[in-house]
DNA sequence: CGCCTGTTTGACGACAGTCAAATTAGGTGG
DNA sequence: CCACCTAATTTGACTGTCGTCAAACAGGCG
Protein backbone atom coordinates (compact mmCIF):
# COMPACT_ATOMS: atom_id res chain seq x y z
CA UNK A 1 0.00 0.00 0.00
CA UNK A 2 1.69 2.96 -1.48
CA UNK A 3 5.10 1.84 -0.82
CA UNK A 4 6.76 3.57 1.98
CA UNK A 5 10.69 3.85 1.24
CA UNK A 6 12.11 4.80 4.31
CA UNK A 7 15.06 6.10 3.81
CA UNK A 8 16.29 6.50 7.63
CA UNK A 9 14.88 5.02 11.03
CA UNK A 10 14.95 8.06 13.53
CA UNK A 11 16.56 7.16 16.98
CA UNK A 12 15.44 9.76 18.58
CA UNK A 13 12.83 8.91 21.56
CA UNK A 14 9.80 9.30 20.09
CA UNK A 15 9.19 10.71 16.32
CA UNK A 16 10.07 7.68 14.09
CA UNK A 17 10.34 7.91 10.71
CA UNK A 18 7.90 9.65 8.46
CA UNK A 19 7.52 8.19 5.35
CA UNK A 20 5.52 10.76 3.76
CA UNK A 21 6.01 14.40 3.48
CA UNK A 22 3.62 16.25 5.67
CA UNK A 23 2.98 18.76 2.88
CA UNK A 24 1.05 16.40 1.09
CA UNK A 25 -0.49 15.02 3.92
CA UNK A 26 -2.94 17.09 5.70
CA UNK A 27 -5.52 15.53 3.73
CA UNK A 28 -4.93 11.52 3.72
CA UNK A 29 -2.85 11.62 6.86
CA UNK A 30 0.47 11.71 7.26
CA UNK A 31 2.33 7.97 7.61
CA UNK A 32 4.80 6.69 10.05
CA UNK A 33 6.58 3.82 10.76
CA UNK A 34 7.61 2.66 14.66
CA UNK A 35 9.94 0.08 15.47
CA UNK A 36 9.54 -2.60 17.80
CA UNK A 37 8.55 -1.29 21.24
CA UNK A 38 8.75 2.71 20.36
CA UNK A 39 6.52 4.89 21.78
CA UNK A 40 3.80 6.51 19.55
CA UNK A 41 2.64 8.74 22.29
CA UNK A 42 2.72 9.02 26.07
CA UNK A 43 0.00 9.24 28.55
CA UNK A 44 -0.05 13.29 29.12
CA UNK A 45 0.99 14.06 25.77
CA UNK A 46 -0.91 16.40 23.94
CA UNK A 47 -4.11 14.94 22.17
CA UNK A 48 -3.73 16.75 18.73
CA UNK A 49 -3.09 13.76 16.62
CA UNK A 50 -4.72 10.59 16.53
CA UNK A 51 -3.91 7.68 14.62
CA UNK A 52 -5.23 4.51 12.50
CA UNK A 53 -2.93 1.15 12.50
CA UNK A 54 -2.06 0.45 8.64
CA UNK A 55 0.30 -2.51 9.47
CA UNK A 56 1.88 -4.24 12.33
CA UNK A 57 0.14 -3.77 16.05
CA UNK A 58 0.40 -1.17 18.83
CA UNK A 59 -0.79 -1.51 22.89
CA UNK A 60 -2.67 0.60 24.87
CA UNK A 61 -1.55 0.87 28.27
CA UNK A 62 -1.81 2.54 31.74
CA UNK A 63 0.59 2.76 34.80
CA UNK A 64 -0.87 3.72 37.79
CA UNK A 65 1.12 5.72 40.98
CA UNK A 66 2.34 2.25 42.23
CA UNK A 67 3.51 1.11 39.14
CA UNK A 68 1.09 -1.87 38.32
CA UNK A 69 0.85 -1.47 34.50
CA UNK A 70 -2.82 -2.90 32.41
CA UNK A 71 -2.32 -2.64 28.72
CA UNK A 72 -5.88 -2.12 28.21
CA UNK A 73 -6.14 -2.67 24.20
CA UNK A 74 -4.42 -4.01 21.37
CA UNK A 75 -4.61 -2.34 18.40
CA UNK A 76 -4.52 -4.44 14.78
CA UNK A 77 -4.42 -2.97 11.45
CA UNK A 78 -7.78 -0.95 10.67
CA UNK A 79 -7.86 -0.32 14.53
CA UNK A 80 -7.86 3.43 15.60
CA UNK A 81 -5.81 5.22 18.83
CA UNK A 82 -5.12 8.29 20.12
CA UNK A 83 -8.63 9.66 19.57
CA UNK A 84 -8.94 11.03 22.96
CA UNK A 85 -12.12 12.93 24.65
CA UNK A 86 -9.83 15.66 26.56
CA UNK A 87 -7.25 17.70 25.58
CA UNK A 88 -4.44 14.78 25.95
CA UNK A 89 -3.70 11.66 25.73
CA UNK A 90 -5.08 9.32 28.61
CA UNK A 91 -2.93 5.78 27.60
CA UNK A 92 0.72 5.11 26.85
CA UNK A 93 0.80 3.66 23.17
CA UNK A 94 3.38 1.49 22.02
CA UNK A 95 4.33 -0.51 18.95
CA UNK A 96 4.13 -4.11 19.68
CA UNK A 97 5.96 -4.76 16.67
CA UNK A 98 7.34 -2.98 13.40
CA UNK A 99 4.10 -0.74 12.83
CA UNK A 100 3.18 1.93 9.82
CA UNK A 101 0.62 4.07 11.72
CA UNK A 102 -1.38 7.10 9.74
CA UNK A 103 -1.87 10.04 11.79
CA UNK A 104 -4.61 12.63 11.64
CA UNK A 105 -5.17 16.20 13.14
CA UNK A 106 -8.50 15.60 15.31
CA UNK A 107 -9.98 18.63 13.42
CA UNK A 108 -9.61 16.28 10.61
CA UNK A 109 -12.93 14.83 11.51
CA UNK A 110 -14.92 17.88 11.61
CA UNK A 111 -13.81 18.58 8.03
CA UNK A 112 -14.21 15.00 6.62
CA UNK A 113 -17.55 12.85 6.22
CA UNK A 114 -16.02 10.34 5.18
CA UNK A 115 -13.69 10.28 7.19
CA UNK A 116 -15.53 10.47 10.12
CA UNK A 117 -17.44 7.54 9.22
CA UNK A 118 -15.08 5.47 8.45
CA UNK A 119 -13.75 6.17 12.48
CA UNK A 120 -17.05 5.78 13.42
CA UNK A 121 -17.05 2.07 12.25
CA UNK A 122 -14.10 0.94 13.44
CA UNK A 123 -14.98 2.30 17.30
CA UNK A 124 -17.91 0.27 17.45
CA UNK A 125 -15.83 -2.70 16.59
CA UNK A 126 -12.96 -1.61 18.80
CA UNK A 127 -16.40 -1.06 21.80
CA UNK A 128 -16.92 -4.51 20.85
CA UNK A 129 -13.92 -6.26 21.58
CA UNK A 130 -13.24 -3.88 24.73
CA UNK A 131 -16.62 -5.66 25.86
CA UNK A 132 -14.88 -9.24 24.94
CA UNK A 133 -11.66 -8.10 26.85
CA UNK A 134 -13.33 -7.02 29.84
CA UNK A 135 -15.62 -10.23 30.30
CA UNK A 136 -11.56 -12.00 29.99
CA UNK A 137 -10.44 -9.95 32.65
CA UNK A 138 -13.70 -10.16 35.10
CA UNK A 139 -14.80 -13.05 35.09
CA UNK A 140 -11.82 -15.97 33.57
CA UNK A 141 -9.07 -17.87 34.90
CA UNK A 142 -5.75 -17.94 33.86
CA UNK A 143 -5.96 -20.79 32.34
CA UNK A 144 -8.78 -19.36 30.17
CA UNK A 145 -7.28 -15.86 29.66
CA UNK A 146 -4.49 -17.09 28.32
CA UNK A 147 -6.35 -19.68 25.89
CA UNK A 148 -8.92 -16.77 25.02
CA UNK A 149 -5.49 -14.62 23.70
CA UNK A 150 -3.85 -17.33 21.46
CA UNK A 151 -6.98 -17.94 20.01
CA UNK A 152 -7.55 -13.70 19.82
CA UNK A 153 -4.35 -14.09 17.86
CA UNK A 154 -5.01 -17.00 15.58
CA UNK A 155 -7.45 -15.12 14.33
CA UNK A 156 -6.19 -12.22 13.21
CA UNK A 157 -2.72 -13.66 12.02
CA UNK A 158 -4.66 -16.70 9.83
CA UNK A 159 -8.63 -15.06 8.96
CA UNK A 160 -11.08 -17.53 9.29
CA UNK A 161 -9.40 -19.86 6.66
CA UNK A 162 -8.32 -23.55 7.98
CA UNK A 163 -11.25 -22.97 10.84
CA UNK A 164 -10.94 -26.97 12.02
CA UNK A 165 -7.47 -28.01 10.98
CA UNK A 166 -5.79 -26.20 13.68
CA UNK A 167 -2.49 -26.01 12.68
CA UNK A 168 -1.01 -22.78 12.32
CA UNK A 169 2.05 -21.41 13.87
CA UNK A 170 1.50 -17.94 15.64
CA UNK A 171 3.93 -15.58 16.05
CA UNK A 172 3.05 -14.06 19.64
CA UNK A 173 4.92 -10.43 19.36
CA UNK A 174 4.57 -9.81 23.05
CA UNK A 175 6.99 -10.34 26.02
CA UNK A 176 5.75 -12.28 28.69
CA UNK A 177 5.38 -9.52 30.44
CA UNK A 178 3.29 -7.98 28.30
CA UNK A 179 1.37 -10.72 27.86
CA UNK A 180 0.83 -10.66 31.42
CA UNK A 181 -0.42 -7.07 31.71
CA UNK A 182 -2.66 -7.24 29.03
CA UNK A 183 -4.52 -10.05 30.78
CA UNK A 184 -4.28 -8.80 34.07
CA UNK A 185 -1.87 -11.73 35.80
CA UNK A 186 1.62 -11.61 36.60
CA UNK A 187 4.56 -13.37 34.41
CA UNK A 188 5.11 -15.76 36.26
CA UNK A 189 1.03 -17.10 35.95
CA UNK A 190 1.58 -16.67 32.30
CA UNK A 191 4.44 -18.76 32.11
CA UNK A 192 3.66 -21.81 34.25
CA UNK A 193 -0.16 -21.83 32.16
CA UNK A 194 1.81 -21.78 28.81
CA UNK A 195 4.27 -24.75 30.17
CA UNK A 196 0.81 -26.26 31.02
CA UNK A 197 -0.80 -26.14 27.84
CA UNK A 198 2.37 -27.11 26.29
CA UNK A 199 2.78 -30.13 28.37
CA UNK A 200 -1.27 -30.89 27.81
CA UNK A 201 -0.42 -30.85 23.83
CA UNK A 202 -3.47 -28.16 23.54
CA UNK A 203 -0.15 -25.70 22.12
CA UNK A 204 3.58 -26.06 21.17
CA UNK A 205 5.96 -23.52 21.33
CA UNK A 206 8.50 -23.28 18.81
CA UNK A 207 12.28 -22.69 18.83
CA UNK A 208 11.29 -19.14 19.59
CA UNK A 209 10.14 -18.36 23.16
CA UNK A 210 7.47 -16.28 21.07
CA UNK A 211 5.88 -18.78 18.47
CA UNK A 212 3.26 -20.98 19.05
CA UNK A 213 1.68 -23.58 17.18
CA UNK A 214 -2.11 -24.52 18.37
CA UNK A 215 -1.97 -28.58 18.17
CA UNK A 216 -5.37 -29.04 19.26
CA UNK A 217 -8.02 -26.19 18.41
CA UNK A 218 -10.87 -27.81 19.70
CA UNK A 219 -9.55 -28.61 23.07
CA UNK A 220 -8.01 -24.93 22.84
CA UNK A 221 -11.67 -23.11 22.42
CA UNK A 222 -12.93 -25.15 25.46
CA UNK A 223 -10.08 -24.28 28.00
CA UNK A 224 -10.95 -20.68 26.72
CA UNK A 225 -14.37 -20.80 27.76
CA UNK A 226 -16.34 -20.78 24.38
CA UNK A 227 -14.96 -17.47 22.61
CA UNK A 228 -12.31 -15.99 20.74
CA UNK B 1 -36.46 16.87 27.00
CA UNK B 2 -39.65 16.40 25.17
CA UNK B 3 -42.07 15.68 27.74
CA UNK B 4 -42.89 12.26 27.54
CA UNK B 5 -46.66 11.58 28.63
CA UNK B 6 -46.39 7.80 29.10
CA UNK B 7 -49.64 6.52 28.72
CA UNK B 8 -49.48 3.42 30.02
CA UNK B 9 -46.76 0.72 31.00
CA UNK B 10 -46.50 -2.17 28.84
CA UNK B 11 -46.01 -5.88 30.79
CA UNK B 12 -44.79 -7.33 28.27
CA UNK B 13 -41.40 -8.98 28.51
CA UNK B 14 -39.32 -7.30 25.86
CA UNK B 15 -41.09 -3.44 24.20
CA UNK B 16 -41.60 -1.91 26.78
CA UNK B 17 -43.74 1.40 26.47
CA UNK B 18 -43.38 3.66 23.26
CA UNK B 19 -43.83 6.90 24.27
CA UNK B 20 -43.41 8.73 20.70
CA UNK B 21 -45.38 7.05 17.76
CA UNK B 22 -43.40 5.68 15.20
CA UNK B 23 -44.85 7.16 12.37
CA UNK B 24 -43.35 10.53 13.30
CA UNK B 25 -40.14 8.99 15.01
CA UNK B 26 -38.13 7.85 11.73
CA UNK B 27 -35.70 10.78 12.08
CA UNK B 28 -35.46 11.68 15.42
CA UNK B 29 -35.54 8.35 16.92
CA UNK B 30 -38.17 6.05 18.70
CA UNK B 31 -38.40 7.22 22.38
CA UNK B 32 -39.02 4.02 24.35
CA UNK B 33 -39.08 3.73 28.21
CA UNK B 34 -37.76 0.74 30.35
CA UNK B 35 -39.32 0.07 33.89
CA UNK B 36 -36.08 -1.36 36.29
CA UNK B 37 -34.47 -4.38 35.46
CA UNK B 38 -36.65 -4.67 32.53
CA UNK B 39 -34.10 -5.85 29.34
CA UNK B 40 -33.99 -3.98 25.98
CA UNK B 41 -32.58 -6.66 23.68
CA UNK B 42 -30.83 -9.83 24.61
CA UNK B 43 -27.84 -11.44 23.27
CA UNK B 44 -28.56 -12.88 19.67
CA UNK B 45 -31.80 -10.69 19.26
CA UNK B 46 -31.47 -9.13 15.95
CA UNK B 47 -29.44 -5.84 15.92
CA UNK B 48 -31.77 -3.53 13.71
CA UNK B 49 -32.28 -0.61 16.08
CA UNK B 50 -29.78 1.00 18.74
CA UNK B 51 -30.13 2.83 20.98
CA UNK B 52 -28.79 6.23 22.75
CA UNK B 53 -29.90 6.32 26.83
CA UNK B 54 -31.42 9.62 27.82
CA UNK B 55 -32.25 9.54 31.43
CA UNK B 56 -31.96 6.58 33.80
CA UNK B 57 -29.09 3.89 32.80
CA UNK B 58 -29.02 0.54 31.33
CA UNK B 59 -25.88 -2.11 31.79
CA UNK B 60 -24.78 -4.40 29.65
CA UNK B 61 -24.06 -7.91 30.33
CA UNK B 62 -22.45 -11.50 28.95
CA UNK B 63 -23.34 -14.50 30.13
CA UNK B 64 -20.64 -17.62 29.54
CA UNK B 65 -21.95 -21.14 29.14
CA UNK B 66 -21.46 -22.12 32.94
CA UNK B 67 -23.47 -19.24 33.58
CA UNK B 68 -20.82 -16.75 34.76
CA UNK B 69 -22.20 -13.22 34.35
CA UNK B 70 -19.74 -10.11 33.67
CA UNK B 71 -21.64 -6.79 33.17
CA UNK B 72 -19.08 -5.62 30.54
CA UNK B 73 -20.67 -1.41 30.84
CA UNK B 74 -22.72 0.49 32.65
CA UNK B 75 -24.64 2.95 30.09
CA UNK B 76 -25.76 6.52 32.03
CA UNK B 77 -27.47 9.36 29.98
CA UNK B 78 -25.87 10.15 26.48
CA UNK B 79 -24.68 6.49 25.89
CA UNK B 80 -24.80 4.14 23.10
CA UNK B 81 -26.03 0.77 22.79
CA UNK B 82 -26.52 -1.94 20.24
CA UNK B 83 -24.47 -0.84 17.83
CA UNK B 84 -23.52 -4.43 16.79
CA UNK B 85 -20.87 -5.00 14.10
CA UNK B 86 -22.92 -8.13 13.29
CA UNK B 87 -26.64 -8.96 12.34
CA UNK B 88 -27.18 -9.90 16.13
CA UNK B 89 -26.62 -8.22 19.70
CA UNK B 90 -23.64 -9.20 21.50
CA UNK B 91 -24.75 -8.74 24.99
CA UNK B 92 -27.73 -8.59 26.98
CA UNK B 93 -28.88 -4.80 27.68
CA UNK B 94 -31.27 -4.21 30.76
CA UNK B 95 -32.65 -0.60 32.77
CA UNK B 96 -30.26 -0.66 35.79
CA UNK B 97 -33.83 2.07 37.10
CA UNK B 98 -36.50 3.65 35.19
CA UNK B 99 -34.95 4.97 31.96
CA UNK B 100 -35.98 6.49 29.50
CA UNK B 101 -34.21 5.27 25.47
CA UNK B 102 -34.04 6.43 21.68
CA UNK B 103 -33.26 4.07 19.54
CA UNK B 104 -32.45 4.33 16.09
CA UNK B 105 -32.23 2.05 12.79
CA UNK B 106 -28.53 1.17 12.44
CA UNK B 107 -29.33 2.40 8.62
CA UNK B 108 -30.10 6.22 9.99
CA UNK B 109 -26.67 6.38 10.63
CA UNK B 110 -26.30 6.21 6.80
CA UNK B 111 -28.08 8.87 6.16
CA UNK B 112 -27.40 11.72 8.86
CA UNK B 113 -23.82 12.92 8.80
CA UNK B 114 -25.13 14.75 12.18
CA UNK B 115 -26.53 11.64 13.51
CA UNK B 116 -23.03 10.08 13.07
CA UNK B 117 -20.96 12.88 14.44
CA UNK B 118 -22.63 12.48 17.21
CA UNK B 119 -22.56 9.20 17.84
CA UNK B 120 -18.71 8.54 16.83
CA UNK B 121 -18.18 11.55 19.55
CA UNK B 122 -20.05 9.40 22.22
CA UNK B 123 -18.30 6.24 20.70
CA UNK B 124 -15.23 7.75 21.57
CA UNK B 125 -15.88 8.93 25.35
CA UNK B 126 -17.52 5.00 26.04
CA UNK B 127 -14.43 3.73 24.35
CA UNK B 128 -12.36 5.63 26.93
CA UNK B 129 -14.35 4.77 29.87
CA UNK B 130 -13.73 0.69 28.80
CA UNK B 131 -10.37 1.61 29.02
CA UNK B 132 -10.30 2.54 32.99
CA UNK B 133 -12.85 -0.17 33.30
CA UNK B 134 -10.33 -2.47 31.99
CA UNK B 135 -7.74 -1.17 34.59
CA UNK B 136 -10.48 -1.71 37.42
CA UNK B 137 -10.55 -5.14 36.73
CA UNK B 138 -7.12 -6.02 35.49
CA UNK B 139 -4.79 -4.51 38.04
CA UNK B 140 -7.06 -3.62 40.92
CA UNK B 141 -7.96 -5.16 44.50
CA UNK B 142 -10.95 -5.75 45.81
CA UNK B 143 -11.14 -2.80 47.56
CA UNK B 144 -9.97 -0.50 44.84
CA UNK B 145 -12.52 -1.62 42.39
CA UNK B 146 -15.48 -1.42 45.17
CA UNK B 147 -14.23 2.12 45.80
CA UNK B 148 -13.65 3.29 42.06
CA UNK B 149 -17.18 2.16 41.44
CA UNK B 150 -18.00 4.69 44.34
CA UNK B 151 -16.42 7.13 42.79
CA UNK B 152 -17.66 7.00 39.76
CA UNK B 153 -21.20 6.85 40.37
CA UNK B 154 -20.46 10.21 42.44
CA UNK B 155 -19.00 11.69 40.23
CA UNK B 156 -22.28 11.30 37.75
CA UNK B 157 -24.54 11.61 40.20
CA UNK B 158 -23.18 15.05 41.35
CA UNK B 159 -21.34 16.56 38.35
CA UNK B 160 -17.78 18.32 39.65
CA UNK B 161 -19.57 20.47 41.93
CA UNK B 162 -18.90 20.23 46.10
CA UNK B 163 -14.92 18.98 44.72
CA UNK B 164 -13.55 17.95 48.48
CA UNK B 165 -16.78 18.46 50.34
CA UNK B 166 -17.15 15.08 49.96
CA UNK B 167 -20.32 14.75 51.39
CA UNK B 168 -23.40 13.71 48.90
CA UNK B 169 -25.78 11.31 49.40
CA UNK B 170 -25.22 8.38 45.97
CA UNK B 171 -28.57 6.20 44.84
CA UNK B 172 -26.35 3.43 43.77
CA UNK B 173 -29.16 1.49 41.91
CA UNK B 174 -27.53 -1.92 41.81
CA UNK B 175 -28.07 -5.11 43.93
CA UNK B 176 -24.79 -6.43 45.55
CA UNK B 177 -24.97 -9.16 42.52
CA UNK B 178 -25.03 -6.42 39.92
CA UNK B 179 -22.21 -4.98 41.55
CA UNK B 180 -19.92 -7.96 42.14
CA UNK B 181 -20.60 -8.79 38.11
CA UNK B 182 -19.63 -5.53 37.26
CA UNK B 183 -16.68 -5.84 39.42
CA UNK B 184 -15.23 -8.99 38.62
CA UNK B 185 -16.10 -10.42 42.24
CA UNK B 186 -18.53 -12.12 43.80
CA UNK B 187 -21.21 -10.91 46.30
CA UNK B 188 -19.97 -11.80 49.07
CA UNK B 189 -16.81 -9.64 48.56
CA UNK B 190 -18.65 -6.71 48.16
CA UNK B 191 -20.73 -7.51 50.88
CA UNK B 192 -17.30 -7.97 52.64
CA UNK B 193 -15.47 -4.65 51.72
CA UNK B 194 -18.64 -2.34 52.10
CA UNK B 195 -18.77 -3.21 55.31
CA UNK B 196 -15.42 -2.39 56.05
CA UNK B 197 -15.50 0.38 54.33
CA UNK B 198 -18.30 1.43 56.53
CA UNK B 199 -15.93 0.38 59.39
CA UNK B 200 -13.57 2.83 57.92
CA UNK B 201 -15.77 5.50 57.98
CA UNK B 202 -14.97 6.22 54.13
CA UNK B 203 -18.78 5.50 53.43
CA UNK B 204 -22.15 5.82 55.25
CA UNK B 205 -24.63 3.79 54.25
CA UNK B 206 -28.22 5.27 54.81
CA UNK B 207 -31.19 3.42 55.55
CA UNK B 208 -31.48 1.88 52.27
CA UNK B 209 -28.95 -0.61 51.33
CA UNK B 210 -28.51 0.55 48.33
CA UNK B 211 -27.97 4.13 49.47
CA UNK B 212 -24.32 5.43 50.36
CA UNK B 213 -23.02 9.16 51.90
CA UNK B 214 -19.08 9.31 50.89
CA UNK B 215 -17.43 10.10 54.32
CA UNK B 216 -13.75 10.83 53.23
CA UNK B 217 -13.34 11.63 49.61
CA UNK B 218 -9.86 12.00 50.02
CA UNK B 219 -9.13 8.66 51.72
CA UNK B 220 -11.55 7.18 49.23
CA UNK B 221 -9.79 8.37 46.58
CA UNK B 222 -6.57 6.83 47.82
CA UNK B 223 -8.10 3.91 47.82
CA UNK B 224 -9.57 3.45 44.99
CA UNK B 225 -6.10 3.94 43.82
CA UNK B 226 -6.09 7.47 42.36
CA UNK B 227 -8.00 7.45 39.22
CA UNK B 228 -11.83 7.65 39.17
C1' DC C 1 -47.75 -13.95 59.45
C1' DG C 2 -45.08 -16.45 56.08
C1' DC C 3 -42.66 -16.45 51.89
C1' DC C 4 -39.22 -14.87 48.83
C1' DT C 5 -35.39 -12.25 47.62
C1' DG C 6 -31.43 -9.83 48.81
C1' DT C 7 -27.82 -9.01 52.20
C1' DT C 8 -24.56 -10.10 55.78
C1' DT C 9 -21.30 -12.90 58.20
C1' DG C 10 -18.42 -17.04 59.02
C1' DA C 11 -15.25 -20.99 58.06
C1' DC C 12 -12.48 -23.01 54.85
C1' DG C 13 -10.01 -23.82 50.48
C1' DA C 14 -7.91 -22.70 46.07
C1' DC C 15 -6.11 -20.00 42.58
C1' DA C 16 -3.04 -16.78 41.64
C1' DG C 17 0.55 -13.47 43.63
C1' DT C 18 5.12 -12.80 45.87
C1' DC C 19 9.76 -13.70 46.59
C1' DA C 20 13.69 -16.06 45.11
C1' DA C 21 16.77 -18.78 42.40
C1' DA C 22 18.02 -21.33 38.28
C1' DT C 23 17.99 -21.55 33.36
C1' DT C 24 17.79 -19.85 28.73
C1' DA C 25 17.92 -16.51 25.02
C1' DG C 26 19.87 -12.63 22.73
C1' DG C 27 23.27 -9.20 21.83
C1' DT C 28 28.08 -7.28 21.92
C1' DG C 29 32.73 -7.37 21.45
C1' DG C 30 37.05 -9.84 21.44
C1' DC D 1 33.04 -18.44 16.61
C1' DC D 2 32.99 -18.06 21.33
C1' DA D 3 33.01 -15.65 25.85
C1' DC D 4 30.50 -12.68 28.34
C1' DC D 5 26.71 -9.88 29.93
C1' DT D 6 22.11 -8.63 30.35
C1' DA D 7 17.35 -9.42 29.90
C1' DA D 8 13.75 -12.72 29.60
C1' DT D 9 11.84 -16.99 30.91
C1' DT D 10 11.08 -20.91 33.79
C1' DT D 11 10.48 -23.28 38.03
C1' DG D 12 9.90 -23.72 43.08
C1' DA D 13 8.16 -22.72 47.80
C1' DC D 14 5.17 -20.12 50.37
C1' DT D 15 1.48 -16.59 51.27
C1' DG D 16 -2.73 -14.03 50.82
C1' DT D 17 -6.76 -12.47 48.65
C1' DC D 18 -10.72 -13.72 47.11
C1' DG D 19 -14.05 -17.59 45.93
C1' DT D 20 -17.02 -21.37 47.72
C1' DC D 21 -20.23 -23.27 50.67
C1' DA D 22 -23.34 -22.55 54.32
C1' DA D 23 -26.21 -20.35 57.61
C1' DA D 24 -28.28 -16.38 59.72
C1' DC D 25 -30.58 -12.02 59.07
C1' DA D 26 -33.38 -8.21 57.01
C1' DG D 27 -36.83 -6.28 54.06
C1' DG D 28 -40.92 -6.16 51.03
C1' DC D 29 -45.44 -7.90 49.79
C1' DG D 30 -49.45 -10.67 49.41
Amino acid sequence: MRGYTVTAIDRSPFPAAVVQSAASASALGLVTKFDKHRPVYMAGDDAERFFEVESGAVMLYRILDDGRRQVVEIIFPGGICGLAVGPVHESCCQALMPSVLRSYKKTDLMRSDALRSRISQKLQSQLSSMHDHVVTLGRKTAQERVCTLILKLRDIENPPANEDGGEGTIALPMTRTEIADYLGLTLETVCRTLTDLNRRKLVESGQKKSEFRVKDLLRLRRAACCDA
